[in-house]
DNA sequence: GATGAATGAGGGTTCATTCAT
DNA sequence: AATGAATGAACCCTCATTCAT
């Protein structure tokens, strides 16, 4: 298995570097060929063009990062709780890692149109888990039963990535994390619908 | 003023179907050249660079946009009113255009980092237009007082863009102006805050 | 006759100026035309080809330096103040008109194979008047008989030429007349060939 | 080390080709790979850029050409002797090699100012060796003592080139190499001065 | 497996020239 | 005669990918 090779990673995590410092655009592979220090031709080993490199470290990320978000949620009841994990992680997996929000925010979105239907294909993940966040809701009595769930995964989607590219584009500059609480209070108003509290 | 000659708009309306048609990145300059019907060189006694296509693509398309919602905007008393023609207004714009939505929503973001810092300057008037609609609802007492205006516009925006971006991605094949009461609800209720109605 | 009327000499003159200002690559018909201020098809009115101006320009000022230097040589009877009189003439024109001189010496020879052979050919025009003194130095005894005259016309337009080309090169920043009487002496001896003097 | 490797000379060798064939202004970099025998992309792994490749080739080709005339140089004593010998190398190595001379006195020097002035940097290589000649001839009493050595090294260099200019010109229809005697001559009566031989 | 030299297709831009007014 | 908007051919360079070693 190719992904497990050691090189594997260092070349994604490579990427991850010299996208973040030169921009999708002057991230040649003969760059991150030199960042990972292996060859050029090397990373024709592990991948099988260009694209290849970026889908896989999406997957790669992503992954990782839906994971974590996953085992934070795991341990909360409520679906308020369970929002605010979801947010706060969110905020804070990026916030410890600043070329990777780059990358993700606002690299990796100059990719073409196939590209991005890929990487929409793996945020399907991260969007079931908002889902079923809006299904405990639902069902605990949360949130309004009338609902439309899919509206309401696209405005939840839409203003944490908001936040984030926002935050990214103004170079890092203030603390991400302590937004939590607001974007938080936000949304869950937004879900509750106009029943009593 | 080259901006009033007739071809400097039927460059820019060839750019926008050339470059939904065929992608951002293969948008070349003699594409966009033959769908205007001018040669190649003649584009370039308008813009001076194919860079300057697209910004002048956004700003004015963009303005227009703007320009009408605020038209729209400026009838209404309430805050819930004019956030809903601003919804309902930003859905049918870009509904009853397709080619502009695909390019707005995801040709123009594989722009590079810097074409994408001129047309956030441009998106700040759509801000503005944001802001003051959350500022009436504040005055008016509609909106919770301690509403933070920056998150909020953030809530709005973002989850407007994404809803039309998602149908985008799905080409345009459900409707998207009848998801304006849903998601004005949604973003009301986000507004109000815990404050009875 | 179009070589009379007044644009004729505008352009050409115009042509000088550019070409000095902004280099023989740098010089476009329409910096020409602006120049000149006339529209850029105004040109076309009155020479056949862009290159058609070059020689022209070439024609017309190399014509005029030409005569210049006849009737300044007509008035000298001995070979030796002939000489003189060429050498220093030739400094004075230059030396007067620096656009002139770095047209001619430095970006003139810029243009194609072709350009310069024609230029070759109205360059012959000051070779026969070197022709002329030598024949005149044999005659009167002043030159060693046994002159080469090719030779010794390349000899003459060879160093005359390379001393003005290296004035150009250090931005004419010293004085080029000065230089005759010495440069003079050089070539007289080079022409007197080991005969007594 | 790159120009050890041997497509660095095969390059440098069909750009003289290319350009003796075609001109400078027809000299595409395509043309040249085709002559080398190699890809466009492989000349941009050897030279930064079209200009590098002009100032390479004559780099090298002079290197070459002035290592050759002091070799030759050396041996000698006199003055006379060395001058002889610069005349006569000069004549020869552009002799044996048509599309070299072509390149070098006719193609070069349409390049822009900026390449010329690189080019002349060169050069000095060869004036010093003019220069050392001279200091020679003035140190063995051969030379007038009051002789200018710029003046003197401009007509050397102003004869010689224009007599090989000129031969170029010509389409190298007669022979270079038997001018040298005469050339030497006249050049040394320059330099004697009016002093007894 | 690993290397890195070699490949070659592809595109934004300039500018001499034309021609309808 | 004069204009100047329009034309379109031409070219340097980049970089993802290959393959002999």
């Amino acid at each position: 298995m190719k992904k497990n090779r050691p090189k594997y990673k260092q070349i994604i995590d490579a990427a991850v570097i010299v996208i973040a410092e030169n921009g999708y655009h002057n991230a040649q592979v003969s760059k991150i060929a030199k960042q990972a220090r292996v060859a050029d031709g090397t990373i024709y080993l592990y991948f099988n063009s260009k694209e290849d490199i970026l889908i896989s470290l999406f997957q790669e990320k992503m992954g990782q990062f839906i994971e974590k978000i996953e085992e934070e949620i795991a341990g909360k009841e409520k679906a308020e709780e369970k929002l605010y994990m979801l947010i706060e992680k969110h905020f804070m997996l990026l916030a410890e890692d600043h070329p990777l929000a780059t990358v993700t925010q606002l690299e990796l979105r100059q990719s073409n149109k196939e590209l991005r239907l890929k990487i929409n294909e793996v945020l399907k993940g991260y969007l079931h888990v908002v889902d079923s966040i809006l299904q405990t809701g639902i069902e605990t009595g949360e949130f309004d039963s009338k609902l439309d769930i899919r509206l309401a995964r696209q405005m939840i989607f839409g203003t944490i990535d908001e936040t984030v590219t926002t935050w990214v584009m103004n170079e890092h500059k203030y603390d991400l994390i302590s937004l939590a609480p607001k974007v938080h209070q936000l949304l869950l108003t937004g879900c509750n619908g106009s029943q009593p509290a």
